[in-house]
DNA sequence: TTACTTTTGTGATAATATTCACAATATATA
DNA sequence: TATATATTGTGAATATTATCACAAAAGTAA
């Protein structure tokens, strides 16, 4: 089985269509309806479910309601994920109740900052001082946390989350992050993003120009 | 010259990086220094360079400052980029004030909402009625867009931002967003980010327990 | 100046990912 | 039931991306 990090990109995307084209009244697919939905090629479709022993049945296709069960548990989803967020501020706050993640089995919670001004003890998903981390990680068995600190302080944070046996984290801060082998770091940088849309937004333009 | 979407966000991390090692002190580095901070190797660095013919010195490295501003050209970040958000819930506030951007030649000149409670005419960055989006956007020669609306809506708002002119989007709509020959979009999808890092953190738990 | 060392730049090579193409087969139709 | 048709599943072929490895250049030291 070779699996890779874009392979189950797709298969998230997959389920994300599937869910659509369910709510739309569907109930079996094609891998060529999923390949539209996703934007890649039916044989691709069919390639990643082979990885995963996914079958459909030839002419018959897939099942929309198994399909979704066997992503949801090649993707580890079958319990609910608890996941913790670092640094409080406008982006954490967004991310905090964010209503895709609810929707797909994920809750953040608790949040942690280091501002005391923003410690929320008694709200359904708390803001804790960061120093009560470790504890709490390990108390309620978190293995994901979300970092939305300022760049500067975001090596130190990933060391406490590590040493409070964090074993994934996704990293907002603009500064690429190094996991290791007890935990698995991504990192998501929005001005990277931007930029590069920026710079094929340039290309676009310059060869219409022509 | 072979481009592609990966070697751009390098290029991106790159220069991140070389701003980060500037502040340290540095003035010249090497393809190992940059492989380091960015996780890839140092002849993917050279490589990526040799692309866009950024040349350095054997034996000298690169010039830092050079190197920035040459990385800077490619990715079109001569002048500012004026950039507006569709979209004014949590998500959008956060990144209308993203620092981030801001320090990267980019800047959030609007937001839009359909919401009249959100409308703020009077603010640094206003806060506008969607209907107002195709005006803005040809007075002010818009050419990017971020969405932050829920997945609902991300079409319909699509459709207005390319009949508006809109050249690139950065979506961020949990719904995989089709661009054309005239528009470029790129798909930021938060659930998909944090469901891949829920896999792979399973399969580094499993493969330890063996 | 000469020998030695370090680092770039890149063609050749290897690894990875995607698409092709078609046999196998399930379903529909007559 | 027999025939036609649509769709899967997958090995083979292709395309893409990353790494290797080393000659060439530039700095350093003697």
């Amino acid at each position: 089985m070779k699996t890779n990090k874009l392979c189950i990109m797709r298969l998230s995307k997959y389920k994300s269509a599937l869910y659509r084209l369910k709510s739309l009244g569907f109930v079996r697919i094609f891998s060529d309806n999923l390949a539209d939905a996703v934007e890649v090629t039916s044989s691709q479709v069919r390639k990643d479910f082979s990885i995963f022993d996914i079958s459909g049945n030839k002419r018959g296709g897939y099942k929309i309601d198994e399909l979704i069960e066997k992503i949801n548990t090649i993707l580890g989803k079958d319990e609910l994920q608890k996941v913790v967020i670092i640094g409080v501020g406008k982006l954490g706050s967004a991310l905090m109740h964010y209503p895709g993640f609810e929707k797909e089995g994920i809750k953040i919670v608790a949040a942690f900052d280091i501002d005391a001004l923003k410690f929320k003890h008694k709200e359904k998903t708390p803001v804790l001082p960061l120093e009560e981390l470790p504890e709490f990680v390990r108390k309620n068995n978190i293995k994901i946390g979300i970092i939305t600190v300022p760049a500067t302080s975001a090596q130190q944070v990933v060391e406490i989350m590590l040493s409070a046996g964090i074993k994934g984290v996704l990293n907002f801060a603009p500064i690429q992050l190094r996991g290791n082998d007890d935990c698995q770091i991504n990192n998501v940088n929005l001005e990277v993003e931007l930029e590069n849309l920026i710079y094929f937004v340039n290309v676009l333009i310059k060869t219409k120009g022509k």
